[in-house]
DNA sequence: CCAGAATGAATGAATGTTCATTCTTTATTG
DNA sequence: CAATAAAGAATGAACATTCATTCATTCTGG
């Protein structure tokens, strides 16, 4: 990993000391944004500490403050970014003009939010980790009600065409449309906390039993 | 508010310094863990400190550390005492005695987990903020994954049940308690986050429409 | 050579925990 | 029954620690 292999003997230690580099603003925010999301989800929301976070990212103290003006405002952003990054690849797959069909379309849907690898178990961390604090905390309501809002009529066209599409009966795209969302936050939930109850695998085909009940001609 | 109105003029507060009241170990730790709930609720798992905890108790900061060891316990039987109560009272209505009819208990159940007023909300804020740490706290995992379990085990009888007095056919008993689980926990996230968008109104209605695709014999 | 990015020791505020002391209750004794 | 003592519940000032934030200084890339 350390690329360092300069022929002073002592006095500089490879992996303790990097050589300072100077990056633009963005990519430090990143960088430290990213940290934040690691560290959350490895020690909890409320253990979290600006040396843990800056360590992790391989910075010093003071740089957080400088990029973010807060420990407050790091965090606020942080969820924010993983706040538009999950419900942004949903609306993505939505709106999709990649694929025509509205099965397929679903299906896919279905991939993104309970697919993927470790990473999506980091961000399910930070996700229920600001759920928690969005009862006390108003700032964090905001900033997820608000992604949460667009997301929630995107699929809700998405049902109602395919009850077009299939000539459905007695099925209403907005009652179904919640109860599909609540459906899959708690299957995220039960992943995260009860994770040797509730495999990956069945809870897809949890949902995709859901989906099947409600659209039988869409869903093999 | 001062309901104050005594005729010294100074030197004896009357809310200040009630008189020291004794009392056994089991209603003192009680009464903390009630004040912990409602201060989780108002400020959120991570801001929660000792002083704010007792001082909402009405007893001085030394008492805390008497009765529980240390802060960490007393969040983790705090995590304890709402998860058995909430579970505790699922599972009476399950076994449900009281109710022979299995669609009444069906109601009954909803009733329980999507009624009740105010209280119900701080349950529900303390309840998730400990699922965000869950992810990092193995503890908190296996406090709730005890009782959860049992919970799953009765709600998947009940289910089999159903299925058998209502012939229901291509229906799995143990799916469609996990994915009913989940539904529940995740319209509980939405009252807590965005109750704007989902009153307790329609949350109810989502969760009765989910059990009536599965069971429309037994739902209205 | 300079603008400004980066550093990290220093600072002060906040918090969990301790424990010597005070107070209340209960049991005992004369 | 009153006086007294023992037990232990309750208090809160003091302490040690941890943490966010600051800022004088150092360093880098152009």
């Amino acid at each position: 990993m350390t690329d360092a292999s300069s022929a002073v003997t002592e006095a500089l230690p490879e992996a303790g000391s990097r050589r300072r580099q100077i990056r633009p603003k963005a990519e430090r925010r990143q960088q430290l944004i990213d940290a934040t999301i690691r560290c959350i989800a490895q020690h909890g929301l409320s253990a979290v500490t600006m040396q843990m976070v800056t360590r992790e990212a391989g910075l010093s103290v003071g740089i957080a403050n400088l990029h973010f003006e807060s420990k407050d405002n790091l965090l606020k952003e942080t969820l924010r970014f993983v706040a538009e990054e999950y419900h942004g690849g949903q609306i993505e797959i939505m709106e999709g003009g990649d694929i025509p069909d509205l099965g397929e379309r679903l299906d896919a849907l279905l991939d993104f939010q309970l697919g993927r690898g470790v990473t999506q178990r980091q961000k399910m961390s930070v996700w229920f980790a600001y759920y928690g604090e969005a009862g006390a905390r108003p700032v964090y309501q905001k900033i997820v009600s608000t992604v949460d809002k667009l997301a929630a009529q995107k699929l809700e066209a998405l049902f109602t065409d395919i009850i077009r599409e299939g000539d459905y009966l007695g099925v209403d795209a907005r009652e179904l449309a919640t109860g599909y969302s609540a459906l899959i936050d708690g299957l995220h939930l039960g992943l995260l906390v009860t994770p040797r109850e509730l495999s990956k695998r069945r809870a897809r085909a949890v949902a995709r039993d859901f989906l099947r009940r409600a659209f039988p001609q869409h869903i093999r």
